[in-house]
DNA sequence: TTGTACGCGTTATCAA
DNA sequence: TTGATAACGCGTACAA
């Protein structure tokens, strides 16, 4: 078949037109070595009246630079990484760059087949949030062959890359602080927690509780993280943690956040769960779900803190008070980061823990039973 | 400085190494071509021991396809954008090709500073949601030049390219009706309404009472086309239409929108307004905004039907009744469509209307006056 | 079945 | 300052 697929104008045309050679013709519009004045002139008048537009591709296969960033995102779809998505796509435009978008729903294989396809693309760098913690080969191999790789909300332990987190450990003691000086002693926690990273449950706390922390919390998966602070503000409160309350949704799955709480909160009467704390976006919208189809009011029957600025959350019973991460700002950091490794910036790795704030609403109020006094069944 | 950005393991080491030219690594490799089995051995060895990746730059410099497409969505972290590029992208994927993402914020120059990237990038072809429903001469010169273009939820009239939209007109009536039949007769209506496209409301509002409606309704930007249906709801049930209740809030702001909402609602008891309906995910967000920062109660001192099935309907006030847009299945639609063009479908271009399902929840009661029967006080 | 040689559109390297 | 020419890495005639 082969369609001669357009009357494509090329530099060739271009300089063929103008009477110069296309070497001259190139330095004019790829804006690169001298020229003269009414040569430039010449060249600029024929590329327009012909419509030229320069071939990235070719000029990317001499340049070694496609002025493209590769992105793995776990799920465009979801709140988080779509704004952080927006994020980088504003930092890249400006420096007019594209960044071609991936998703990995957290999947380790779907990770490498997207890294793979995006360098074979010769994107100039990578923009991932990986899955794994630890291995991560195809990351190493990139950051070997030379493209720069930025994590964004997840490191990979050991990874010669930047990266931009949140000090997750920090919101997350914050926040069950708030509700343990509201009184509430049965705090849940519904998180991700997802066991493939080898973690089991019992043993990360027995072995928080005797002080053999992992040397750096920052590798560890957000969730894990969150729950690192979920067990110190316990431990500060003195109130001891009943893990049985610590709910491991093992996906960022709505529905199965949803059913978690479900069967938390209709059997409150004997787990005593006066309060819960959701640690993410995801896990936040299930458990407002299943509060809603069970009728509960917030903070009436129960309170709530949750994680991630969803909109719902300034006007759902008078306001939850939750986490809000600077999710907008990693995207723009982390395209900032990555763009300065392209431009060849050499300088030390930066792994950037961001602050997340609190916004305090009205979803904590202290337990029924401290407030009633007389109603506890327990 | 020129950095040997990666000892580069090439076609010709591959073939080197295996001792064969390189056409006959590139058929192996490339999958084309004959080749014999111990010479197809020899090859796939070398290149698994050097590490072989193609490089799809020079690949497509000489295909001319790149197995890239180029998305220009509104705005990515809009819910909306977001499940459509989650639907685009998982086709891509599976077809092998990427995507790359841009953001118009639905400015007719950032579109077309894209659209100039993309094609400058050589992609197969564009998924565009057009931010203008006339001139678009970038779209066309994009068809011209032989680069497919389909359109998402809007389309510019008269270009030579597939469209994936919804029946706004028949969702929007169908609301405004549920509406009317339980008794409302001073309804709002919340949505963005650009003045930009040349329409002045009263003047289309006359020219539809006198049956000079607009050729196609299809090529109406989507809250014009609700604003049609709105119209239309009214007329059936004999309701005069006060545009004094059509709000134009005139870009996707969700700030924008509640103050629009806000100022509507403290005067409900000179305008009457009994409930609302909102043109889309942003406008609804905004109103709901409003609507609690009034404290009003919905249905109880407020109807609402929404657009767009954001998370947060399902569990504020029992349920908000709203119209479900097919967004993934558009995005799939799309990416469908359109890599079938690049594959050299040349079948007539499809316009495909997909329905929109109404979700029917708990917000619509009649109004207050209707119930109590001797509090109206106009 | 394999190898040679050329071309894709651009930038880079020289010599003029 | 300009122009001829050689890359970049790969696909594809065509010849062997």
């Amino acid at each position: 078949m082969a369609i001669k697929r357009t009357d494509s104008v090329t530099i060739t045309r271009v300089a063929a037109l103008a009477g110069v050679s296309t070497a001259t013709a190139g330095r004019v519009l790829g804006g690169y070595g001298y020229s003269s004045e009414d040569i430039r002139d010449r060249v600029q008048e024929a590329a327009r009246e012909l419509g030229y537009r320069p071939n990235r591709l070719a000029r990317g296969l001499i340049t070694g630079r496609t002025q493209t960033i590769g992105v793995v995102a776990g799920d465009i779809s979801s709140d988080f990484y779509a704004t952080a998505m927006r994020g980088i796509a504003d930092v890249a435009r400006r420096e007019g760059f594209g960044a071609i978008l991936t998703n990995s729903d957290e999947k380790l294989d779907l990770e490498r087949e997207a890294v793979q396809l995006l360098r074979e693309k010769q994107v100039d760098g990578l923009i991932v949030s990986p899955c794994d913690r630890g291995e991560s080969l195809h990351l190493r191999e990139a950051v070997a062959a030379g493209c720069p790789v930025v994590q964004v909300d997840r490191v990979a332990a050991g990874l010669a890359a930047d990266s931009v987190t949140v000090d997750n450990r920090s919101a997350a003691r914050e926040c069950v602080q708030k509700l343990l000086a509201a009184g509430h002693h049965r705090i849940a926690f519904i998180a991700e927690l997802q066991s493939s990273h080898g973690h089991d449950l019992a043993r990360f706390a027995a072995d928080w509780a005797e002080n053999r922390q992992p040397a750096s919390p920052q590798e560890l998966d957000p969730s894990w993280q969150r729950l690192l602070g979920y067990l110190e503000a316990h431990r500060d409160a003195g109130v001891p943690v009943d893990l049985g309350l610590v709910r491991r949704v093992g996906a960022y799955s709505v529905e199965a956040a949803k059913d978690h709480v479900l069967e938390l909160l209709v059997r409150r009467q004997h787990n005593g769960v006066t309060a819960l704390f959701t640690s993410d976006g995801v896990m936040s919208t299930g458990a407002m779900r299943a509060i809603s189809a069970l009728g509960l009011s917030i903070p009436g029957d129960l309170s709530l803190v949750c994680f991630d600025d969803l909109d719902w959350m300034g006007f759902v019973s008078g306001g939850i008070t939750t986490v809000v991460q600077p999710v907008h700002r990693m995207g723009t950091m982390a395209a900032e980061f990555l763009l300065a490794r392209i431009a060849g910036d050499t300088s030390d790795f930066r792994h950037v823990v961001l602050p997340a704030q609190l916004a305090e609403r009205a979803s904590i109020a202290p337990p029924a039973d401290a407030r009633g006094g007389a109603t506890d069944s327990r």
